[in-house]
DNA sequence: CAGTGGTCTAGACCACTTG
DNA sequence: AAGTGGTCTAGACCACTGG
């Protein structure tokens, strides 16, 4: 019998799903199917690979619990995206006035094309000589700022920010990222901290000097694990609540 | 063929796996196999409930999902206690002088049995007539206080704490739980919060007053999901920080 | 209707643990 | 050596989606 066709050179110690995951994982960073369409099925798969069906199940199961494929009844297995919009508000508890949770708006307050500081530089695996684009915006609820955002991006990947009129930013950046710069965020990792309010804080925020403060910290990476946003949001702490269920 | 033995009655709507699923759960709820020793084995779980080794094996798939079983290639399927040790550790880090993490001894300050108010009464489902013990600790680190918890348990079912002598209280309180009033720890869920230090804050945790602090409110459940402890656990925002990934 | 993933079977053989 | 969970097969049939 022979090994099929692995796109990678597989690790002959795994057990044949797992080298199957890590197979698929290399054919979708590598752009093999587009975003949200539907990838080989399970019996094409099972056929391409020279495995039984159920082998290629468990490697999907496991790429579906890492939250990289999402599967659908009668139409097929599909790339996911992370959901980032539930990702403040996994934090931050936002209601309109009414009581209705609601999306903050954002409006870009400053963007510099500059050499960045050593902990973006090497986070971002930039070039010493390389530049970044620092993008400064506020978020806010019926006119009242309720969050502070920095973000540095590495200028190549990210050229088309350079000269984008800042009113043309949108409120969400990613489909940003996307459609100008097809740049597709497949993970990140966000780190809490609670400070206190700096004078900057105060006069953004309209909170006490002193008074704390939540910073969520992100690193966000492409599909090869490559990271290439680095951001910071601040908000008050009287807005924030998180929940965890312990097992 | 026969509809096999299910402890509980299942629902015909929901696959095999899950009803097998469902009355694992009550069997283990119901004391059935004791904690940490083997379930029944594989084969037998098939041959009991009618099923194959595969549907059983999606069965536990899923309660080892759910952190409620883990398997041990070899020695058998057991009963798995969550792990709340790191659950501290997930929001504050705490190191000795020389850097290493260590875990906080405690002390208990201050014991009553009374009736509750009317938040805890109704979270942990108590007669307005019960009476609950209250527990004031401080966790220390090298004889500093780090945090202070508030700690409410049902008398009823706590009976042996109401008399124990302060001093004879361990660090951890869940194996004590388990030892004295055989309560076992299945789930439990946490809130956190931003607060402004108290004058109490200041005073037992040696910070200034109106400075960050974050409480970890846990509410803990038997393995019937019915809650029996409520908590409250204070410590300096300096030593806090989170970590989530996103994908 | 054809095609997809979802459920389920009845095995086989392997890797690990324990006596 | 006996018993456990871990991997894997080669199917069958069901439930859902879309043309």
């Amino acid at each position: 019998m022979e090994a099929a066709s692995f796109v990678t050179k597989p690790d002959d110690r795994l057990p044949r799903y797992q080298q199957l995951r890590d197979d698929l994982v290399s054919r979708i960073a590598a752009g093999e199917w587009a975003l949200e369409e539907a990838i080989a099925t399970e019996a094409e798969l099972g056929q391409f690979y020279n495995v039984s069906t159920g082998t290629v199940r468990k490697a999907i199961d496991l790429l579906v619990a890492d939250g990289v494929l999402t599967r659908s009844q009668g139409k097929g297995t599909f790339i996911r995206r992370p959901r980032f919009d539930s990702s403040l508000f996994r934090f931050f508890r936002f209601k309109s006035r009414d009581g209705e949770p609601v999306r903050p708006t954002a409006r870009v307050l400053k963007r510099e094309v500059v050499k960045p500081g050593d902990e973006i530089r090497s986070t971002l695996r930039m070039k010493a000589s390389e530049k970044a684009i620092h993008l400064s915006r506020v978020r806010l609820i019926e006119g009242q700022a309720v969050l502070s955002e920095e973000i540095w991006l590495p200028r190549a990947r990210f050229e088309p920010l350079a000269t984008l009129p800042l009113g043309d930013f949108e409120d969400l950046l990613y489909p940003l990222y996307e459609r100008l710069c097809r740049q597709i965020v497949a993970s990140a990792t966000e780190i809490l901290k609670v400070e206190q309010a700096t004078s900057d804080d105060a006069s953004l925020l309209n909170v006490a000097v002193g008074s704390p403060v939540i910073q969520v910290h992100r690193v966000a990476s492409d599909f090869a694990g490559t990271p290439f946003e680095w951001r910071s949001t601040r908000g008050a702490a009287t807005t924030f609540q998180y929940q965890v269920e312990i097992r």
